[in-house]
DNA sequence: GGGCCGATGTATCGGACCGATACATCGCTA
DNA sequence: TAGCGATGTATCGGTCCGATACATCGGCCC
């Protein structure tokens, strides 16, 4: 997962991590935390080990003449290189039933503007079905057991209800203008 | 965070993992999805080693007559223990930060019906708080920077908002409820 | 001028949790 | 009677997080 939304990124510009940090907290904000620094090195580098990425060093040394005794280690400025933005396209069209759950869809979805329409519609649809799922899951339920829940539990199936509900229909309207669009375009 | 979870259901009712992890989806559904094995039964060993839960041997075998060679391994129902119950309150009152994180937020609030109501007031509007936060940060992403964003990084922020300001307009309501019903009561 | 603090920046470590997998039993139905 | 889906316990590798450490830089207040 982080693979994909570092790669993603890193395909826009070059950048280093904590830049990386927050770029991808903005972009994926609305579906999760911004991801920690306990995950983002140890990913960095091995991504580079593959291949992927490689360091493209600020404004390499023009001060050599410093003496490196207090060894100065700035910024590492990571690019994305072609092995890298092959693997980011097949991560992109490669679509399992995993694409579907919270946290890849939000990946996914970050990125639609670089994925094809047929994947697109593909991973909407995928996801509109596990949420009418889990919908139904909520309706049941209420209905059958709602009496022996408690009070809290109760308003957490109905906001849990609530929620579902909408993102079933933002993912209708997501449908919709995907399917017009590819008809039009 | 799996502690409380298993420690509440278990203060309801013994049980055994396989119903524990059912019951658990099913009480925390609107929150996370189902906690897997590979959490839980490490978890109930954890638990009972430090004795807040101990097994309590379904049905002891009436059937000893049948020969042991295939070590008929039957279910272990666990029950929690007084210090389980000590340590199940512990938790439900030292709430920290992270009560108001996505995932501890639900569990706790899944518990409620247990938790006194000052710790119920003070989660919810921390929660409240966090959410607040988050929903302004999509705000100020969407006036500063909508216009370099693509579709559907913006569709994701818009869908964003207006969830964030659904939770808050949720949390308020539960708030002022809770006021409410510590002046009547 | 000097000290402090928050933002920037890289990095590691232990632990929590997940997904896949394995294996066994039970009850139903084809 | 064979197969299958639900029930049930369990492990393993890997991903990701939270806490922590450490260093630099710019601005602010005294």
């Amino acid at each position: 997962m982080l693979d994909l939304a570092i790669l993603g990124l890193l395909h826009e510009s070059p950048m280093h991590g904590y830049e990386l940090r927050k770029q991808l907290a903005v972009k994926l904000g609305a579906i999760k935390a911004a991801i920690s620094y306990g995950s983002l090195y140890p990913t960095l580098r091995r991504l580079q080990t593959a291949g992927w990425i490689t360091e493209a060093g600020e404004t390499p040394a023009d001060d050599a003449a410093v003496p490196p005794l207090t060894s100065r280690r700035g910024r590492v400025v990571y690019k994305i290189t072609a092995e890298g933005k092959e693997r980011f396209q097949d991560l992109l069209d490669r679509v399992g039933p995993e694409a579907y759950e919270d946290s890849a869809f939000g990946v996914h979805f970050a990125f639609f503007a670089r994925t094809a329409v047929d994947v697109r519609l593909r991973i909407l649809e995928g996801r509109r079905r596990k949420i009418e799922e889990r919908r139904e899951g909520f309706r049941e339920v209420l209905a059958r057991a709602a009496e022996r829940l408690d009070a809290y539990t109760l308003e957490l199936q109905k906001h849990g209800l609530e929620a579902a509900d909408r993102e079933v229909r933002w993912l209708e309207e997501l449908i919709a203008n995907e399917r017009k669009n590819n008809k039009e375009g």
